[in-house]
DNA sequence: GGCAACATTGTTAGCGCTAACATTCGTCCC
DNA sequence: GGGACGAATGTTAGCGCTAACAATGTTGCC
């Protein structure tokens, strides 16, 4: 008997079992009030008994909520990206929702729309987009917005409600570090030029080298990967000019040390670099890498807050203000940093 | 007219528009055969001049299939387990399933199970466990099983089918790769000795010793992080018995090549140092790290094969031999490795 | 004691879809 | 020419659940 055969129990079966009408079964699986403690402890034996489990289609037939968040991510391959996931995840299920990950391998308008499509006909409530490009949240903000969507690594959109990193902040904080280290002036090895995150590391570095009266020199733009970086550390390693280096990313950031050392140039003793990201690997590269942490599974945190009081807010003037939350970036001093000779 | 206000369309409002009864519009959206080809285009420019879309609850709850697979993660910020989660969402999605994630931080049977149940509310038809320890494989073997499982990285699970990279074979490779090249033995630094992915590793390692007659050291256990292959790197740095390393993954080798380098052992001429998954950053280590490379999209994609062949076909013999879908290991030199000093 | 107010439970009617059966119509063949 | 067949379409009956309303008890208070 408590192995039924063939179907899986339905709340008629749980009902019939407990001597009570669906509909009782049905309030107490919803918390409703006005159920006496005897009939609900009856039905919460049977259901045990049975083993039953609502069923999530039918329930969200009719309630016409389905309790699913589809996310559009790219890139889970590399620190940031995943961890930022992860933080939506763990926040997304702490609330009750459920995740629908799609990710992309490139990053386009048109493959997001695509994405968003596909995630459409599973009836996702909301949408999560990590969008790290210009053209994408751009993209975002010109759809028929028939469900919300909140924009994770989004830069300034604007349009969307935005959850980031300060990454302005943190490019301010790199450069003025090696300023304050007694540097005439920061080279920088920027991400490349479309992306909103390479944009905001420039721009609080240029801010930080306007506010010293610091030369500005030209940003060389890598791809993110430590290949890149190698190729343009082999570049500066020439150039007495260079005496302290920004590089937007820590993976750059390890493909320059390594040019850097190849070509004799000593890491901090000749040149100090700094990275972003604050990989786990960095505190063991060679020499220990000085870098500006992001906390991103708080940027994914953020992100479902920010959809989830839309999905749960009595749809009002979410459109006049869009919510931004941006998350501080923070310094990381180790080795690979160190006073401008004299 | 063509944004109709309200409610979103449904089937009825595409079957009025075009003339027809909802079955017909039903039977255009499934492909069935006999439906003239004017009335299928007079439904599908019904369904665009609406922008309908199908209901996936109420098709689900009929049809009893949800399209949605299950999937328990660890430790996605981690290179490997990352890719190997991507390559599941993409084989998912090219075969019209949807993924729903749960990512745990502790990797234990309980907190599987748990996840398990939080999916099945969402009636996933089946799961995709990754399983990197033999408790987690061993707890999901016990399970009642109303729905299929597949683990991935789950090592020689008994009673489950499975999809995993030749760790063995993979620790093999690394470890004759060392003896080839004329060193007497081969010390290992192990990951936690409960981890699937280390027994494999270990067991290769052991296997080209002893087909080479070589002296079987200890094995010394880290944590997979570069900080304990830091600190047992600085242990055997001091041991002249030590000519050649196998680190069991790239973030540990990180530690160890830093030890070594800071208690003046030259990494190869003095220590040869082999890694283990070649993440991105291991080509630009301080030297370049030789490593062994797991394909782990593959792997995911295999998964993905191996539950929706549970899925589709008539639930038959699949308990008495569980497939198993292993996917060789690869070698990548670099320039860690060198042949012994005479 | 009777009646209002409330707590507790049951009954009914869909949610939007697909499967199964019913109907209509044209076509073919003896 | 009529019956048999198959193609094309329509009609009906649920899938399992929740919301709304209806029908009971049950209490308290004058």
């Amino acid at each position: 008997m408590s192995v039924p055969v063939g179907r899986s129990p339905v709340m008629a079966d749980v009902a019939r079992l407990a001597g009570v009408s669906h509909q009782t079964v049905s309030r107490v699986l919803n918390g409703h009030p006005n159920v006496r403690t005897e009939t609900q402890a009856r039905v919460q034996a049977a259901i045990e008994e049975l083993g039953y489990r609502r069923n999530s289609s039918a329930r969200a037939l009719v309630t016409r909520r389905t309790g699913v968040i589809g996310v559009v991510a790219f890139d889970t391959t590399h620190y940031g990206p995943a961890q930022t996931l992860s933080g939506i995840e763990h926040a997304a299920r702490a609330d009750g929702y459920f995740l629908s990950v799609v990710t992309l391998q490139t990053v386009t308008r048109q493959a997001v729309s695509e994405a968003m499509d596909y995630l459409a006909q599973q009836s996702v409530e909301g949408y999560i987009v990590i969008a790290p490009k210009r053209a994408v949240v751009e993209g975002l903000a010109g759809q028929p917005a028939d469900r919300p969507v909140v924009a994770v690594e989004g830069g300034e959109a604007p349009d969307l409600p935005v959850a980031c990193v300060d990454q302005e902040g943190g490019g301010y904080l790199a450069t003025r570090h090696l300023l304050d280290q007694g540097h005439r002036t920061v080279h920088h090895i920027a991400g490349p030029d479309d992306w909103l995150e390479s944009e905001g590391r420039i721009a609080g570095w240029r801010r930080a080298l306007a506010e010293a009266g610091a030369p500005v020199p030209e940003p060389l733009y890598g791809d993110w990967r430590p290949r890149s970086g190698y190729r343009i550390g082999a570049q500066l390693a020439g150039d007495p000019d260079v005496s302290a280096l920004f590089v937007a990313n820590d993976q750059m950031a390890l493909g320059a040390l390594r040019a850097l050392g190849e070509a004799g140039v000593r890491v901090p003793d000749d040149v100090s670099v700094i990275g972003f990201d604050d990989i786990p690997e960095s505190e063991f590269f060679t020499p220990p890498l000085t870098t500006v942490a992001q906390d991103f599974s708080e940027v994914g945190r953020r992100g479902i807050e920010l959809l989830i009081d839309m999905l749960e807010a009595p749809a009002e003037s979410t459109s006049l203000h869009p919510a931004r939350s941006v998350v501080p970036a923070r310094l990381v001093a180790r080795v690979s940093t160190a006073p401008a000779r004299a």
